[in-house]
DNA sequence: ATAGCCGGGTGGTGA
DNA sequence: TCACCACCCGGCTAT
């Protein structure tokens, strides 16, 4: 293939080593301050470098998923590279599931890829073959499975109702069950709610009381400055 | 947990250590002679199982792309898990590349998930964290989604709100303001939200939508098997 | 992400 | 009816 290997690469990758590499093995490098992900080796395929260390850190702080989903949102084949011996790690660590769970996660839920190295080496390694590699010859038949994407309308309506207070996933599902739409359920009086096996007076009260509460917008909110004080 | 994890395991593998390891945890093992794949987690779901020198063994004869295919084929979430330090051997080969490549086909021309285990045991943590979970779709959703800490009774309501699809806070400000109270905007109807600024047609449609959807709980959903189902 | 602990609510039991 | 108690569930914390 005559033609040289680009890569976009973040900034703040410089000083891993693996740029350097990759320039070494022939590719062009091209620093950018990445939005999303830490190279780019075509407008639709990104990679997200983690060292074992920093992926562990940033699932313990959430910052994990919400990276993941917006290089899945961002590229249309979105990928992962974990560096260094995370599986060490992993039987070291005192919750291994948590680490299963959410590679598990990760792969399923976001549709990334993963993949694992051992050093800068390999990482660049893999990146420069995978970029130079291009466009992926697809076997026979190949599979485009296209993710069905279909953010299910259960999760959400699940997600709306449990996000009152005193309400979990279970409750949420019997709330829905029992009322058969959000609405409804939004709608429900204090005796219908007490009703619900698992509610009573207490929670029932709470709920309403919640619910008819009026709207008290405060003029300086905290955490939400940008809110419209029209 | 009432739901006890099923998992199909094929003959051959009998002698990998994971199976024992899999009914240890709680799950039920049932062997059958599976065409292919080694672990059949759902109708949906199973799993190629591989130490690293097979995995070499069988990059090199081919069979490698040939059972990839075949379980792409018969899956809809097809996963390889390769057991042992590939990594090291990757270095000690004197193709490299080719091996990167190799992974590089096998996730983006056959649409597997490639994963790397240490040993049996952690072979049969993976298989049995994904297998209990069963995440094979997965929701997606910026993440945002952690219910906030101690709150004001304005925060909880603007957070209610705001999971509505298509709303994020300062939205949610404006519908509470224009409602009034929770239960207000959640009765409200598609022609009093199209006025809302910042609410089209579209929006108000979405909205509307989802509130009266009804809810459909789906008993097939492992992710849903905690859920009460009565 | 997962596992475990805690606090409070619920709903059944028996007085 | 009410007090008691075992269990369930939601929420928080540590890893």
């Amino acid at each position: 293939m005559p033609f040289q290997v680009r890569i976009l690469v973040d900034e703040r990758e410089r000083q891993s080593g693996v740029p350097e590499l990759l320039a070494k093995f022939g590719g062009k490098v091209e620093y950018r301050f990445l939005a999303v992900g830490d190279y780019v080796l075509s407008s639709e395929c990104a990679v997200e470098r983690k060292d074992a260390h920093d992926f562990i850190n940033s699932l313990f702080s959430g910052r994990l998923f919400d990276q993941a989903y917006r290089l899945s949102e961002a590229y249309r084949t979105p990928m992962l590279i974990v560096e260094g011996d995370l599986l060490s790690m992993v039987e070291e660590s005192a919750k291994p599931r948590a680490l299963w769970g959410a590679l598990a996660t990760i792969a399923f839920g976001y549709g990334l890829h993963v993949f694992f190295t051992r050093d800068a080496t390999q990482t660049a390694d893999f990146i420069y073959t995978i970029a130079k590699h291009g466009r992926f010859t697809k076997p026979r038949r190949p599979l485009i499975q296209k993710k069905p994407r279909v953010e299910t309308v259960q999760e959400s309506q699940l997600f709306v109702v449990s996000s009152l207070p005193g309400v979990g996933p279970r409750l949420a599902n019997r709330l829905l069950r029992r009322f058969g739409s959000v609405r409804q359920v939004f709608s429900s009086s204090l005796p219908q709610l007490a009703l619900v096996e698992g509610f009573g007076r207490s929670r029932a009260e709470n709920i309403t009381r919640f619910l008819d509460a009026s709207y008290r917008p405060s003029e300086k909110l905290p955490s939400q400055a940008r809110l419209d004080q029209k």
